[in-house]
DNA sequence: CTTGGTGTATCAGGTCACTGATACACTTGT
DNA sequence: ACAAGTGTATCAGTGACCTGATACACCAAG
């Protein structure tokens, strides 16, 4: 299980760890007890710094998701499967949270805002099943 | 007829008045043909630089809310609102792709997506009308 | 043309988040 | 003790963003 990281992506790269992380294992891709890439091989892999992979983990265990063991790669954390549902949505949320403030300050009827959602999400699951079918593995250099 | 500027908040100034007149302008507080005060006399009274204030006018030009007549005083632009909600959808696009990502990322289903939506609109809408009775003194929300 | 009003192009300075090079502390196995 | 694996504390460099001082271009009225 990989990570799939953009250096010139608008996003930190740090932070682009953070959230992939914590969507596979809200989604069961990974499970607890699971062991993350090491700081250096996934730094190597990315041709990025150690440093800051390492921030990233900090994070995440900050955020209790995994765990550190002294001297051993970290794993991920306990998180009762139970609790993914309405942790999955809770991460949802503030993203959905934005936007709808930003309907209502754009006085948008709901029924709008909401038909543009749903279309966003067909396209956004039809791009993700294309993609899973171009790379089954990692490796891959989107842009 | 006032912005409100708090230069010590985290939201940047220019931003502040992006944002403020965006409301007005929506809430029907600002109607079109409304001349906007000058960018020098903004500056003074809340002792801080034209070209912030005249920064956040070259956004909200650009945003299509307000014109620009040389030499003169910048207006409230003639936004109709008939052919402003596709203009108006096509700002709320980018919020929605990027929430809808995250959703099929997280593996949840679009109905659930769509329901947390629903419930969001609501809230948004509650909390807009509860603040237009109060005071447009409030500070800013987040990113 | 001059005066007083408008907005803005240009450049400089400060701040802060992100990234990265280095050296270090810890654990396990030999 | 040593080697090879883990994560990280510290410090420095880079770049983007925000703000601001200056000088300029435009318009209307006298």
């Amino acid at each position: 299980m990989d990570f799939h990281i953009q250096p010139s992506a608008p996003l930190p790269i740090y932070r682009q760890i953070v959230e992939q992380l914590r969507r596979h294992v809200a989604s069961g891709q990974w499970r607890a007890g699971d062991e993350l890439p090491s700081v250096r091989a996934l730094a190597m892999q990315h041709a990025i710094n150690p440093m800051t992979v390492s921030k990233a983990y900090s994070l995440l265990e900050a955020e209790g998701l995994v765990e550190r063991r002294r001297g051993q790669a970290m794993v991920v954390a306990d998180v009762k499967p139970t609790a993914r549902v309405s942790q999955r949505l809770t991460l949802l949320e503030p993203a959905l949270q934005a936007a709808a403030m930003q309907a209502t300050q754009l006085k948008l009827a709901p029924d709008a805002a909401l038909q543009l959602f749903e279309r966003c999400l067909r396209q956004a699951s039809a791009l993700a099943s294309k993609q899973a079918q171009a790379q089954p593995r990692q490796g891959e250099n989107n842009n």
